[in-house]
DNA sequence: GGCTATTATTGGGCTGAGTCCATTATCGCA
DNA sequence: TGCGATAATGGACTCAGCCCAATAATAGCC
């Protein structure tokens, strides 16, 4: 409905110069509804990669407890992104290029960035039982989180003919997951030993800090 | 001039109250004047930050081609947090818990992650020889931005009496920081060595796809 | 089917960030 | 002092987003 609007309107006039009158005109309602329906215009350009987030949150909610956590949230970002791109790719990347679109286009694509790191964190720390807000919960969480974006940014980059995001994701995650290892899965491990050692770096001087 | 009045004007009204009007009314100048020096109202609270990342450009534009890529981010990325806190504490940061301001701020911050991300994903790049939107170098520009992110969350979480910045930017690059050596620094190697040799993980499978 | 309560949509108005352009004021230089 | 360049200003405008009262539609019950 106003998404089917959304798409033609934007590529018949760029999402810039396309107005909210225009959409719901063209969906045949009010344009007060459309606030009912989206937070801020830009949500249109998200739809899919927001159910994407969504579902990764069901899907790492599903995980048990306690278990190795980094290879949870790869194995459920990779479930999440091998469907993308098969029904529709997310307008956004059509609006990438446009002329007056990229500062939006890139600002709402942050946000989601940031979306899809709080999901990671508040799974992290559920894993390791540090709180959601510690520093290695929040810098394994967007670095994560900023490997999936950086993917999605190179595969829109290939344009016609590229491979399966899956693939871009697979490897982006592979990057940043080898010395994640190394910080998440000794707490992890401290955890399901039920005491407080601290992993090897960071867990140190932080808890000594909080401490005092 | 515009900067004191709106630290005054947000402290007293918040930021999400005050308008730029007000803002440029106490600083005796015209309101559409507000736009030669300020992109956006947000631009006010990321003013230190800006000038930091503006910094690490510079840092790292100085750094000699084709040295060790991590450790000169890492270095760079200290020296400038090392000020930080020092001469005045970000407004973003005295804004972060008032109510109705909470998305703007965060939204403008991941503006300023974005930025420090193409900062450093230039200057992996120029280490590397490798494109600036190439999947190694973005995931490691947006895991080592996203780092430094964490660690000002965490920072400003801290509240009075935290320790400096610097120790913050320090442990949350040492998380990220021990995988990205794994890619980038054979990927550096083989630069100066000059030739095509792809690093272990990640380049194999972008290098095929790219190349045809 | 009729009635009532609830929910959804609409219309109208408004704010304020941001844009644009012509006019005015200021600055720098010879 | 005069001229050209630059900066500031005033005025008008757009449009996303917000708010609220009025209207329309829907759901449930008898």
């Amino acid at each position: 409905m106003l998404e089917d609007a959304a798409v033609e309107l934007f590529l018949e006039n760029t999402y810039a110069l396309t107005t909210i009158e225009q959409i719901t005109q063209r969906a045949g309602v009010s344009r007060n509804t459309f606030f009912n329906y989206f937070s801020a215009k830009s949500d249109l350009l998200w739809v899919e990669l927001d159910a994407g987030i969504d579902r990764l949150a069901a899907e790492l909610s599903r995980v048990p407890a306690g278990g190795p956590a980094l290879s949870a949230v790869r194995d459920a970002a990779l479930r999440v992104v091998y469907d993308v791109g098969v029904d529709r790719v997310p307008l956004a990347l059509t609006q990438d290029d446009v002329m007056g679109t990229r500062e939006e286009t890139r600002s709402s694509g942050l946000a989601r960035l940031a979306r899809r790191s709080d999901v990671i964190a508040a799974f992290l720390s559920r894993q390791i039982g540090r709180p959601v807000d510690d520093l290695l919960v929040l810098s394994a969480a967007n670095a994560l989180s900023g490997a999936i974006s950086a993917a999605w940014t190179v595969w829109a980059r290939d344009g016609i003919g590229r491979g399966p995001l899956f693939d871009y994701a697979s490897d982006a995650l592979a990057i940043v997951s080898i010395g994640l290892d190394a910080g998440l899965e000794p707490a992890a491990a401290a955890r399901m030993a039920g005491n407080d050692i601290d992993p090897v770096i960071t867990g140190e001087s932080s808890e000594e800090r909080s401490g005092s």
